[in-house]
DNA sequence: GGCGCCAACGTAAACGTTTTCATGGCGGCT
DNA sequence: AGCCGCCATGAAAACGTTTACGTTGGCGCC
């Protein structure tokens, strides 16, 4: 026996198809007589109205699509998390495509989730303005996170990196640490380079005598390692340091450790993002809090109000605000 | 201008729909030069056909569901992603939904998908036999994660928790430990009942005489606090503890840290998953390693293989197995 | 009492595909 | 040379909905 259909529906209540598309849907233009009794034989046939063809005629999926560079780590399981909280909030369906890397496999997803999804929410620091005119179907409500695409064209959500950047080494400083050092992300990457700026944007506000001073990094716990014993091989040895993310800071712990140098005595350290693992490091790393599952949360609503009202607001670009959370390993306790 | 349709690539190819569709899929039954003009039509007009209308006429989505208890962690992050990355080889498409901790929320979940997929990917703690004969779309094929459902009808795929737990305990034992204590999971659940009879098991068999002392945990940082805690308060205290899962293991250190209780060389520790803070607590970790993406892998081409060849194989129960991995805290290094 | 209006309901078209079946042409075989 | 069959192609039905439009009946109002 395949699934009952709207017409099985109609013949068991003995009323038309139309009818019965009626009373599921509100059920407006329909006696409340004859709405129970077609309910009463939808119920009886377990009918569950079929998606595709809804889908069809509707040209509405009741469903989003998120494009995620490689679910690794925290950090994805944490969005995810918020977005799929606030679609199922909204009675909307999620769609998810993560581990492209190369452009070419973003385009590829890119359409082939064409009409599958009313909207997409796109992370990727690969993607730019130009990518995005080129694959994206236009008409198709869009909002990219942390995403270095300022054209008004689109809609953004980003992590106030900036600020977070800035507050933590405004802390190091009026923690009495007279130098404060900066272990620096990847190149191309967007949270990174507004990191930097943070960090260059306090010093010069907060210790505008004191030298900068900033070591490459990439994000990798490994690169944080190295940085911390580029660090320790400088003759005057900074009194803190500052990771761009708290992989590095983890690895440069490493570093201090193995070279007997004590955190936060004699080094104060600290890292951005919050992951869990700082909470279990020896001594707990202080870092910048990011509310990850808000982040989904918010760019989830943000693109449901798109879909509702497609153009009413042109595109904006927001920005969610972080805290720094202050532990062990910046000494802000033992002055 | 709305997206082309299929009719709009006939007319601009000078065919009809019906040799488009040949031309599109597998193109047999279309002469060479014939596919070859339609696809230059197509890609004029940037055609993508309507996902909707397919899935209507063709009866399959290429689309698979996961459903899951709550994206909390690394175990779901990693999971998702063996999940997405054997879809995306098998050009299929991933609706997760999952922050459905009750029954009825599952329930629901499994109504709304109902025709968006072609098959189902379920872990969770709560669904039984029942939940599912009620629930279930007789015809959907589904594969079970994790689960303690033991019917016939379904096929299931554990992590061989009683192996690794054995293992494990056969590890401390053969390193010198003379008694072995367990922290056990919580009451009901599957894998932690697993865990608990490994445990018995290999004391059975590799240390007949010693007597059995299993503490209670619910897999939080907090339990396995307060079971590190018990332990130390008993008069005789044991060489080696086993808890069921990293974090209680993590909380168990915690409590032995506090203590002034030396790991490994007054109590030896060991936990289970492999989740990544046991590589950066102090002593690191030693546990038992599930391939996490693996696992979520094999179950994404189980239920492939199922859509393939509905009945072929009878629902079985496959089982992945694990693999102990010595670090720092067991001890077998200081011998 | 007849006329028109409105609400409830039915009929049928439309959405964009795939697929079955019919048609025609052409080549090979006897 | 004639016939049979195969292959490329086209016409049309089907998938399960929603919705625009038409039809009916009842009721109020003049």
């Amino acid at each position: 026996m395949a699934a009952a259909t709207i017409k099985d529906v109609a013949r068991e209540a003995k009323v038309s198809v139309a009818s019965v598309s009626r009373a599921m849907n509100g059920g407006s233009g329909v006696t409340a007589e004859t709405s129970r009794r077609i309910h009463a034989a939808a119920e009886r046939l377990q009918y569950i109205p079929h998606a595709a063809a809804r889908m069809l005629i509707t040209r509405r999926t009741n469903t989003i699509g998120a494009l995620l560079p490689d679910l690794y780590g925290e950090f994805f399981s944490e969005l995810i998390r918020g977005i799929d909280l606030a679609a199922r909030a909204r009675g909307l369906h999620l769609l998810v495509s993560s581990s492209h890397d190369g452009v070419e496999e973003a385009a590829a997803a890119v359409r082939s989730m064409q009409g599958r999804v009313d909207g997409l929410l796109i992370l990727s620091g690969r993607v730019d303005a130009a990518f995005l005119r080129a694959n994206l179907p236009r008409g198709l409500p869009v909002v990219l996170l942390n995403s270095a695409v300022k054209s008004p064209a689109y809609h953004v959500l980003n992590v106030d990196n900036h600020a977070g950047a800035a507050a933590m080494v405004r802390h190091l400083l009026q923690a009495g640490h007279s130098s404060v050092a900066f272990i620096a992300g990847p190149e191309g990457n967007f949270d990174a380079r507004q990191r930097d700026e943070g960090y260059r944007a306090a010093m010069a506000k907060h210790a505008p005598k004191a030298a900068l001073n900033i070591v490459a990094g990439d994000f990798s716990e490994e690169s944080g390692y190295r940085a911390g014993r580029e660090l320790l091989a400088q003759t005057i040895r900074p009194r803190a340091v500052f990771a761009a993310n708290d992989m590095m800071a983890v690895g440069c712990l490493s570093a201090f450790k193995e070279a007997g140098v004590r955190v936060p005595q004699d080094i104060a350290l600290a890292g951005f993002d919050d992951i869990p693992i700082t909470r279990y490091v020896t001594p707990t790393l202080s870092t910048v809090r990011v509310r990850i599952v808000d982040l989904g949360r918010s760019a989830l609503e943000h693109l449901a109000g798109l879909l509702e009202s497609p153009e009413s607001s042109t595109a904006s670009a927001q920005t969610l605000g972080c805290e720094i959370v202050v532990r062990e390993s910046c000494g802000a306790s033992v002055t």
